[in-house]
DNA sequence: ATAAACAAGGAAATCGGTTGCATAACGTTA
DNA sequence: TAACGTTATGCAACCGATTTCCTTGTTTAT
């Protein structure tokens, strides 16, 4: 093939009789370059068609402007949301995003952050699989100065840069939200209990329940995998089979959410008045779901820029002082008609 | 900070008192390297902490072993999914990904494509911004031989790989379906016909129109520039406020046939017996509305897989013979309530 | 007028692997 | 036994940009 010849600074060296060092500080607007070569350097490195090789640049460097992200999977409301969130922020910085799924296995995530590590990215952003408990494959990353921040799903006892929701405050809202429509008997909907997400947000519903002074009870809690719809459906079912079934659900998210709103009506239960439902996350289905799902917002795009921004940052300063390292983000209740049992609510969408 | 120290293959070449090019060969298992050296390298790599510096293979190969990729927005279910697709082909074959979101903007889509060629991208992976009618930034690629692969939204005249869905023919079965159905006038959501897929959508409309001698009439094709959930109620409001309505609707996407249902729905309209609507690419929410939304699978995790094997082949292949540049993958009509008239339909979900 | 300060640019090392071309030791074959 | 192959390894250039020291010529201050 006709491969064009590739032009580096040496060839604008030897085209303008300048020594290669001067070509170099001339494209990077050196000061100690006069700004009559600078200007003679960039006009020829146009018509020569340089292109910067940042590869050569990175390994010289040994920082190759690139920020890489483990998440569990791409194809989520969620995740996308803050990849996009995390992309937006760092090309304006002149950061490239490189991304690696774990498909929510551990196996996946070390091995995705061996590989990151070797491509000397600046900074890792990363939220947790679902199975990860162990976390040692993040020092690597401490060990070089690679700043690492957890989002979301973040892990107990690493220290590092964190960036999460209050997710107790708002399982309790979530609840209490329901309480004060009326509920009295509320299930929840709960995710792998060794991840901080589902166990905060179990923590929070349990507090709730305790504040109004209704009793926790062990069959409400129902443990899922992945809270996908098809988990959700079996729980609805279950739940709606027995004796006495609960009057309100509190998903951890809104997969399982929406699914039990679709199977409860199906089975005839009317939502909210026999059902109350709410959700987590504020994914697009919950406002196209018939009833409206009533849920809990997630900033996933600031989250995002959020994450970026510390990376960032942390190459920028002289880290004397540790900055605070836990950036914890407020959420939103939407009520929508999924759990709107009482007329007038001021929080209405 | 204690940085700890970064093992290079000159520190393992010291220790063992061998030369780096031995290390290095070793570590690649190359042949001319005895079993017995070998092991004992690998070994002494292991626990030396040895981790090899990608970048610095990179420079060394022109060859970063990074496939990046271009779309409009992550946060899209389409484009998530052919990001994970991708994704996971290209990690399995050891490679990265790097992504760059245009936001549907031609110059930040310009933009994008400098910085991925100046960071030596094996191959690229490009979805065109709604804007784009100028191909010249995706020449740069051609000129050094790195493959392009254009995925759905592909431009016209430009020579390279494409992986795109029959969108003609979708167009043409997803109107056919309706007019199967009973509905004798027909409105078209169209998206921005310089964009290969919404041009061929509307061309399978129109040609299924004309089959079953149907006119077609300029006032019920829309043009929208986003097929946005607002623009799809905007132009649902607006049709249904004409003399004569129609009884059916094509959108070239989910979102905005899904504000349409609901947009109707809210006015009284009975779907699918006043007005059967049908969607574009089975997005989550599809299943989500009530009535379900009818729409055209469109195959994302697949086009990514492909798109990432086209660029694995070319590295390969010796290129002598010019493979097929066009991969059509087949899509296929899901029927659910928002278009369903008669009984026994035999797609039925 | 002369040392000192400054401005502009060059030489060469460097980042860490990779690889074409030796080389040395040893065995093989006519 | 001389010529030749094999096997295992080393040397040094190379990928392309960056940067630390220098050098040279010019300006400023005393």
């Amino acid at each position: 093939m006709d491969k064009k010849k590739v032009i580096t600074i040496y060839d604008i060296a030897k085209a303008l009789n300048y020594s290669p060092s001067t070509i170099s500080r001339a494209l990077n607007d050196h000061p100690s370059i006069s700004k009559k070569t600078i200007k003679v350097i960039k006009q020829r490195a146009k018509t020569m068609g340089y292109r910067p090789n940042s590869i050569a640049a990175s390994l010289r460097n040994s920082n190759s402007k690139t920020i890489g992200i483990m998440i569990s999977r791409i194809n989520r409301p969620f995740i996308s949301s803050l990849i996009s969130g995390i992309e937006d922020r760092a090309r304006k910085a002149g950061y490239s995003v490189i991304i690696s799924q774990s498909n929510d296995n551990y196996e996946n995530e070390v091995n995705n952050a061996k590989v990151l590590y070797d491509s000397r990215i600046t900074g890792l952003i990363a939220s947790l699989s679902m199975e990860t408990k162990d976390y040692s494959h993040f020092q690597q990353f401490k060990d070089q100065g690679v700043p690492v921040v957890f989002v979301d799903r973040v892990p107990e006892g690493f220290n590092s840069y964190k960036v999460v929701i209050d997710n107790y405050l708002s399982g309790y809202n979530a609840t209490k939200h329901l309480i004060e429509q009326g509920c009295r008997r509320i299930a929840h909907f709960a995710g792998a209990l060794h991840r901080n997400v589902y166990a905060e947000r179990k923590a929070g519903y349990e507090d709730a329940l305790k504040e109004f002074g209704l009793p926790i009870e062990e069959e409400l809690v129902i443990k899922f995998d992945t809270l996908s719809f098809e988990e959700g459906k079996k729980a609805t079912k279950m739940l709606l089979k027995t004796k006495n079934p609960p009057d309100g659900i509190f998903s951890s998210n809104d997969t399982a959410a929406v699914s039990a709103i679709i199977y409860a009506k199906k089975r005839g239960v009317n939502i909210p008045k026999d059902l109350a439902i709410i959700g987590f996350n504020d994914d697009p289905i919950a406002s196209i779901v018939d009833p409206g799902l009533s849920t809990i917002t997630h900033p996933a795009t600031k989250m995002g820029n959020i994450s970026a921004q510390r990376i960032l940052d942390h190459s920028q300063e002289t880290h004397d002082k540790s900055v605070s390292e836990v950036t914890i983000l407020s959420t939103n209740l939407i009520v929508r008609e999924s759990s709107r049992r009482l007329p007038n609510d001021s929080k209405t969408e």
